[in-house]
RNA sequence: GCGGGCGUAGCUCAGUAGGUUAGAGCGCUGGAUUGUGGCUCCGGAGGUCGUGGGUUCGAAACCCAUCGUUCGCCCCA
């Protein structure tokens, strides 16, 4: 019987995970400087948490939930998306009245068919900011969006995109007015855009379908601008304003998000070097989620950043720190040797002292050394022991000497 | 949930008009003067050919199913 992971599930093994840390660490100085601290949720959450949440229209709720009984006969289900369980968490603590900028990462889960830049445990890391009308936060949430990209070296690679969906009663009224137009064009829509069209007219408008891309071309389409109030018009121009010098960024008008939450501003950054998933960081306003849950109402902005695609196009650089890889030679009484090894970890925290940890030939021992790129090598056998002179090897000088512990100690501190 | 490609050693891949003990490179591992790495040389380990059925005297190869993977659709970060 053999075990292997499930599908779309992936273990990430130390390079990789290297990878990972690298970029969690940027993230992270990233939003440290904007004051923005760190908020831990639970991975499962009740059912119907996310049911009322991301909506009963969404595929995410529909068929793409992990979800169970768990033994006390509750539905519970893995987490698809992160906002819905940090709001329950707020509302719950009752700080919704409070203003909050939080940070969530972590794995969420969607049973979903695999492909590039999709898996069904993937990794987000959310920003939330609760408490913050429409004005100045939705101004700093893409000025940290503009800083992440620059801090991953990726701007270039990267478009973002915003639009406005103006208040809850101008999108059910251009809701209305596009179904509308539609409607008249039925029958020459996609067999899955007329599902659209009951279920949610707006995805039509990024539809992929070639038929429904000339009917939106038309020029009698209602469009979202029209319904837009000025104020929230020129909250698209500030943006491109202020953003427009150090990112691609663009009104798409047709841009809507598949979470129904969302009302005002919407945005969502892609790149075309990510294949056919190429949205890697995707948010808004949801104004009303807050008060829906039955918190106080509060107003509030988020995204969250699609982490393994963001792996995907970022190059980490990586912090290095020399390396001694010790050698023990000694046949008996091997754990004295070790505590030199120790000794040296205690006098600096900046090096990597690695044992190889056998008593395999030096020469095999060295051989490894140089695998594990070690710069030095400490080599210590009985003789050494008792002269207590042991071998430092310098491994790129191919050098050595003969050194006390106090002189290691020296040379380290050196580095 | 739908469609296409792929699945032979740890990795990248050879191997088919079906035919004896399934190969290469890299990697791993041991050795080449006693306790000295990288280069070189010699040796070794490692595969139920994804899995399960079927066709056949005979299957890694042909057929079916299944699982996985990959690229799209859909969905979304």
């Amino acid at each position: 019987m053999k075990f292997h992971s499930l599908r779309g599930m992936q273990d990430i093994f130390q390079d990789d995970s290297k990878r990972w840390r690298a970029l969690r660490s940027i993230l992270q100085t990233v939003l440290d400087q904007y004051g923005i601290g760190e908020v831990q949720n639970p991975i499962l959450e009740n059912l119907n948490l996310f049911v009322r949440t991301v909506g009963d229209a969404s595929d995410i709720v529909n068929k793409e939930l992990y979800s169970f009984e768990d033994r006390n006969g509750e539905h519970i289900a893995l987490r698809p998306e992160g906002t819905a369980g940090f709001i329950r968490s707020v509302i719950e603590k009752k700080i919704e009245h409070e203003s909050q900028k939080a940070f969530y990462v972590g794995p969420m889960f969607r049973y979903e068919r695999p492909q590039k830049g999709r898996f069904r445990q993937f990794h987000q890391l959310g920003v939330e900011y609760i408490g913050f009308p429409e004005g100045d936060a939705d101004i700093e949430i893409i000025s940290i969006i503009s800083d992440l990209l620059e801090g991953l070296k990726i701007s270039k690679k990267a478009v973002i995109n915003i639009n406005h969906l103006g208040t809850n009663d101008v999108k059910q009224e251009y809701c209305r007015a596009l179904k509308e137009f539609l409607l008249d064009y039925k029958d020459s829509l996609s067999e899955i855009d007329q599902k659209r069209l009951d279920s949610n007219p707006l995805r039509i408008l990024d539809s992929k379908d070639e038929s429904a891309k000339d009917i939106l071309a038309l020029s009698d389409l209602p469009q979202y601008q029209d319904f837009l109030a000025n104020q929230h018009l020129d909250l698209l121009d500030s943006l491109i304003a202020s953003f427009g010098s150090k990112n691609a960024i663009k009104i798409n008008h047709k841009l809507v998000r598949g979470l129904d939450y969302y009302t005002g501003l919407v945005f969502e950054v892609v790149s075309n070097e990510l294949g056919a998933q190429d949205s890697f960081i995707g948010g808004g306003r949801y104004d009303n989620l807050i008060s829906e849950l039955g918190g106080r109402p509060q107003s509030a902005i988020g995204f969250a950043v699609g982490l393994d695609r963001v792996l995907n196009l970022f190059e980490p650089v990586y912090s290095y720190k020399k390396k001694v890889i010790f050698i023990n030679l000694t046949g008996s009484d091997r754990h004295h040797a070790y505590n030199i090894a120790s000794k040296i970890r205690e006098a600096s925290k900046n090096i990597i002292v690695e044992s190889i940890l056998t008593d395999a030939s030096l020469k095999s021992q060295l051989r490894k050394a140089n695998k594990l790129g070690g710069d030095f090598a400490l080599i210590i056998g009985d003789g050494e022991m008792t002269n207590k002179k042991f071998i430092w090897k310098d491994l790129n000088e191919s050098s050595q000497e003969f050194v006390t512990l106090e002189e290691i100690i020296g040379k380290i501190h050196q580095l």
